[in-house]
This record gives C-alpha cells, structure tokens and sequence, in this order.
DNA sequence: GATGAATGAGAATTCATTCAT
DNA sequence: AATGAATGAATTCTCATTCAT
C-alpha cells in the first residue's frame, strides 16, 4: 500500500546497528526493552535491566546497541512503525473516525508514547525524531480528516482538521494518563460528548462517502 | 477567603520531614529540585544533582529528605499548593472560565505536572497522591463550572461540567507536551477553536453571572 | 551482700558520662540498645538505630553518650552488672551447681554476650574490659566449685574447678549457639550428660555441704 | 576417596556468580575478604575495605559478587570446603580422635567460624547455609566417633556420639574465644582433662579399630 | 538538659562503556 | 557474532560527630 509505505520507509535515520536487522536476538532485546520500560518507567531502560529481562547477558545488548541513546532510539522506531500501522488501518476502515478515536484512546501504545515525551526532556536526540513523527502523524490525521469528513469541517463553527488532531489526541491522551492514575472523574461524560461530537460529524450510518 | 481554603488546608499529609517545616535551606532545595526536574525530567531529580544545584552538599539533602520519595513528594506538595492556589486565583477572577483556560495552558506548571505523571508510574507512593490531588482540582472545577455557566451547560448538545474539565485539561496538556517538543502544527486551530467554544458558552461581555 | 559488692564494684571505669547516671532517659536508650544489638546484631547499634527505638532523637543519645564506644562499653557494664548478679543468686541457690549450669544455658543474656565477643574483634577499649569480667565470672565460679564441691574435684580423674568453668561455660555456650541457628542435633544428649554429671560430682539430694 | 567426595561435593549451590569461578581475581578477592573478616570483624567485610586489601577496585569486587551476600556466602562456601577438608583428613589420619580434638581447637579456621556465627544473626539466607553445613559436620563427627569409639561410647557413663560432638565442639570454641578475648584462666586444665578424658576413650597406644 | 543543623566519610549498588579475545 | 573482564562515575542512603543555641 502506497500511503503506509509513504509513512513508514521516510524515517530511516537507523540506529548505528552492529547486528544484523533482522536478527532474533536484536527483537527480543527490544521487547524487552519495550516491557521495561512499560513497567518501570523510562529510567529503568538500562542495558543491565533489558538483559536480565531478556535473559541476556549485558555485553549483548551492547553489542546490537552500542549506546543507550541507539536503544532507545530503536525502540521508538519500533514504536513508531506499529503506531504508524494502526493510524493507516484506521485510514482503511469502514469508519475512520471512530477507527482513529479508537487508536487515540488505546491504552497500550499510549503509555509508552507518554514515557518517550518525557525521555525526549533530556535527550535531545531523541527529541528531534519525536517531533518529527509527531508531526508527521498529524499531518496523516489531517489527510484522514479532510477525506473522511470533507466539507463538513468547513461549515461554521467546526473546527479545522489540524485543530480537530490535537483536540483530540489531547482528550484521549488524557483518558489514558489518568486512567492509569487511577482518576475516572469526568472520563464518561467526556468520552460520550466526544462521541456525540463525532456523530454530528459523521453520521456512523453513513461513514464514507467514497 | 474560605473556598480557598478548604482546598488549600485539605492535603496536609507532610513528607516524614526532619528539617524544619519553615527552614530556609529546606525551600532552596525544594526550589532546585524544581529546576533540575523541570530542566533534565524526573530521573535527573537525585540528591546529589539537587545538592549541586542549590549550592549544598549532598548530605545535607538528605538532612532534610531522608529518602528520594520524601523529596519528591515535598515537591509535589509544594507544587500542589501553588497550583490550587491558581485555580482559587480563576476561581475569583473577573473572567473565571478564561482564567481557568489560561491556567491550563501556563507551561511553566503544567511542565512539572507532566514529569509527576511520568513518576507516578513506578513510585507507588506518590500515585496515590497525585490522583488524589487531581480529584480534587476536578472537583473544584467543577464548582467552577456550574458556578459560572449555571443553566447553560444543561443545554442541548453541551458537555457536562465534569466531561468539560477533562476536555479542557486534556486539550491543554496536548498544547504544552507537544510545543515542549516543538510540535505545533495545529495548535492555533485547536486553541482558537477552544477559545470560540468559550465565548459561546460564555459570553466575553457577561462571564460573571453574580 | 558482701561478695556481690566485691564482684561488682570492682570495675568502675565508667564510661565517660554527660547525662545523669540514674537518669530515666539514659536508662531507655540502653534499653533501646540492648533490644538493637539483640535482634539485629552488633553492627546496627548505631546512634540513629538506638534513638529510632528509642522514640528518641540521635542528638539526644549523642548526649548521653558521646561516642559509640561510650554506649557500648555502658551496655556492656549493664549487662555484667545483671550477670554478676546472676551468678552471685546461684552461689547463694540451695543447689549452686544446677543454678550455675542454668544461668550458663540462659539463652537471654547469652545472646547479647556473644556479640559482645564479636564486638571485642574491633574495639579494642571494649576486649579489655570483657576480658576482665570474663576472668573475674570465672575466679568467682572457682569460688563457687570449690565451695560447692570441695574434696570431691581433688579425686582422681576429676576436672580441676577453673577447668571445670571453661568445660561448661563451653558446653552452654555452644548449646545456645546452635540453637538460634536452628541447630539441634546432639544437644538433649550433651544436655543428659552433663547433668549426669552433675549428678555425680553433687548428687542432687544433698547439695550443700554446710 | 569415596567418602570425602560424599562429604565435600554435597554443598554446591554457589553463590550467584558472575566472574568465572575458577578467576584469579576472584580468588584473591576472597582471601582478602577472609583477611578483612578475621581481623576487623565481619562488619568490616565491606566492598571498599575488600578491595583494598586486595589492591583492586571496589567496582571490581562488585563485578564478581554483585551483592554483599554473595561475597560472604562464597567466603563461607570456602571456609566450608576447607573446614570438611581438615574433618576428612582427621577421619584419615592415624589417631582420628585427636586429630579431630586438634581441628576443633585450630584457632585459624574457628575464628572465622565465630564471625559467621555472629553473621547468622542477620542474614538470614546465610543463616540456613550455615546450620545446614553445622549439621553436616555434627554428622560426620558422628560417623567419625562411632567408628573410632564403638562399643566404648555404649559403655555405661559414657556420652552418645552426638553428644560428644556438641561436647567437644563447645570446649574448643571456648578454649579458642576466650583466646582470643585474652582470657586464658583453667584453659590449661580443661584443655589437660578433654585429653585424658580422650585416652580414656581410646587409648594412644591403640587408635585404630581397623 | 536537650535539640536542630550541618558535614565528611563510607556503604551498597547500578550503570554505561571500553577492550581484548 | 558474542562474551568476560574491568572501570569510573553516579545514586541512594547511613553514620558518627561537631557545633551553636
């Protein structure tokens, strides 16, 4: 599929990789990675963790990521990438919006989402492809937005696609953070107003118009 | 005022404290502690990097805080308290709703409260007060909700007041995580559309309805 | 008594004192820190543990005893204190030999004297001093032997009294030993020995002579 | 021999390992543990001190045994193997029963032997290894006793084999800590009737039944 | 009598990284 | 392709002690 490609192949920038791509051994430090990082925060990624994890020893991990910050790096990509199919699946749905809603309230990309915005503080290298990927989901969204909903967005008082993007990333960002505080006030009144939000917008009955 | 300070006086529960309460020392490194986290996130917030920055030796830190945990809950604490104090400031205000808007998008608080949600992750202890604290400010907002649009939130199509607080909170989050990483590709929609949202709920010439 | 005055007044060197000798404070971080070296080893009798224990504050143990080695060697002198006095209660039982043997198998104040003799390794103000109780505790129970037994050790094959101290002071000691490691095996026998013993040095039913 | 090996090989369970165990240094960590322990106590068996008897760095100590206890359970592990050791030579050697009197009084390996009893106190994963290798020895004394002895030790007055193993085990370690205390008084004479208790039980003449 | 503040030393770990094999 | 050895820096925390009040 053209899109995907468009979206996925134009990051390249890898980590300086010593080990082959494609090697087992480098997937399953990243997903050990991923766990660690999931269950312990950000700063428990170390190259001592994510071997124990994997059951590795230290100086492996080393050796397909010779520095933490190519780990990380990685792991982002890796993110990324999965995060880039689920928007082009929404894309592809009979019912984009409510597919993309659905994404942007799925707790188990998000959390290491948020865990990577607060790494990006202080690593800067990681920033940079952070914001890139950012933007470049939006830009997405936007297409998705303009396509699905059309001169719908453009009456009054709606808000443009752009707009509609960060509203609601930002709403659903919020469902997830607290809900893994543990704070739900307010959480089905504003989910059900989204919702509703979204039926004005697009009718479910009638989702695509091509 | 006594709003304020059933809201303020509410979540005594201090760090184990050794050092005084009202020590001069114990507010500087509560103060570097905030630039550090704020500067370098969370996982830069030790007692040595807080010493170093506050002018201190180490040890002295942990006078004061006897563990990490003691540290940051201080600091959350403190943070807490000014926070409340913004929102009873919106509360009073001449344009309480916009006040309130205003408060949600301020970068330099809404920065801290990001790395707390980072940290709330993996440090059990503080969870639970973080959560607790946002129950709270929610459940403030919504005195302030009602309060300033009264009947008109109860009409058709518009979002309850719990619902709206998440929103507003969520919108404004997304607006300072993403322009902290310098994505700010539709902010100004999203921003002017919020704002728009406001002035329909909330007449600019009328906000106070006492 | 007389004799219990000889044995305990003998050894004043009392450690250099700030607080109060009979003061209630001072007798409750002795207290603390008996219960410290007790049931966490010699190691954790540190000014901060005992005061903690104590529900005290550090400083205030610092008062009472200026440095460590003061607490210990005051420890110490309470412990041999309640010990002399233990043993100057068998020497006047109407079965010494039987209270002795009981007093040596007491695993409360044995406990606390094997770490003292762990202790004695590295603090050399504290060997002497233990040393010179452990030497006075044996020349009294040569006293006791003597007493008690009189002829019946001058018969051939018997043990000679001081010699008889070291066997059962031994013999209790690596009873106790063992039995807070959890070690068992041969002690109800080594037990029926020496009472049979016993039996034959005095038999039970006319243990005293005068 | 098959009955060293029987001895020797059951106590495997190494400490958790991370330099090879056949290494160099590791070697000369140990010993210098060893050193550190016998003559600061085991409170002094700290990483840094460790390391610096034995000219390394504290990080290096660190690689080899990631935690304290792994240090001091090898050291245990070592004093172990070489205390089963001596047992086996003296169940070899011409006159067991003396051999074994004079193991029990060798004052180089029962000093460590005493520390780790004081250690048992708390650490408790040391604890089980410690009982478990105690009863191990009171075991094989046993075997040792009722083979050197036989019928003897059936004799009426005298002590089981598992007694006399607490029994003689109890007097050596006196003979040893008090030793080591400075404390010598009815040494001589307890040390005089252990041994002509000995040649009661096996005469010199005739050591071996065999 | 008692206490709060301060400090230097040291302990137990953890970590990222380098190097040689 | 993989690994063991080594290291310097950092982190969290504990401690004994001093000093001024």
């Amino acid at each position: 599929m053209a899109t995907s490609a468009t979206l996925t192949d134009s990051s390249p920038r890898p980590a300086r990789r010593v080990g082959g791509e494609g090697s087992v051994t480098r997937a399953a430090i990243l997903t050990a990675a991923e766990h660690v990082m999931r269950d312990e925060g950000y700063a428990a990624a170390s190259t001592r963790r994510v071997a124990a994890r994997a059951g590795l020893k230290p100086s492996l991990v080393h050796y397909y990521f010779p520095t933490t910050d190519d780990l990380l790096l990685a792991l982002f990509e890796k993110g990324a990438a999965e995060s880039d199919a689920g928007l082009e699946a929404a894309l592809a749905a009979p019912d984009p919006l409510r597919a993309l809603w659905a994404a942007l309230t799925d707790t188990s990309r998000t959390a290491l989402a948020l865990e990577f915005m607060a790494l990006a503080n202080h690593r800067p290298g990681l920033r940079a492809r952070i914001a890139e990927h950012s933007e470049r989901m939006r830009a997405r969204q936007v297409t998705l937005f303009d396509h699905a909903l059309g001169e719908r967005l453009a009456a009054e008082g709606a808000c443009p696609a752009a707009g509609l993007s960060v509203v609601l990333a930002g709403i659903g960002r919020a469902l997830i953070m607290e809900g893994a505080l543990g704070v739900t006030g307010g959480h089905a009144e504003a989910r059900a107003w989204v919702e509703a939000w979204l039926d004005k917008l697009a009718p479910a009955g009638a989702p695509r118009r091509d």
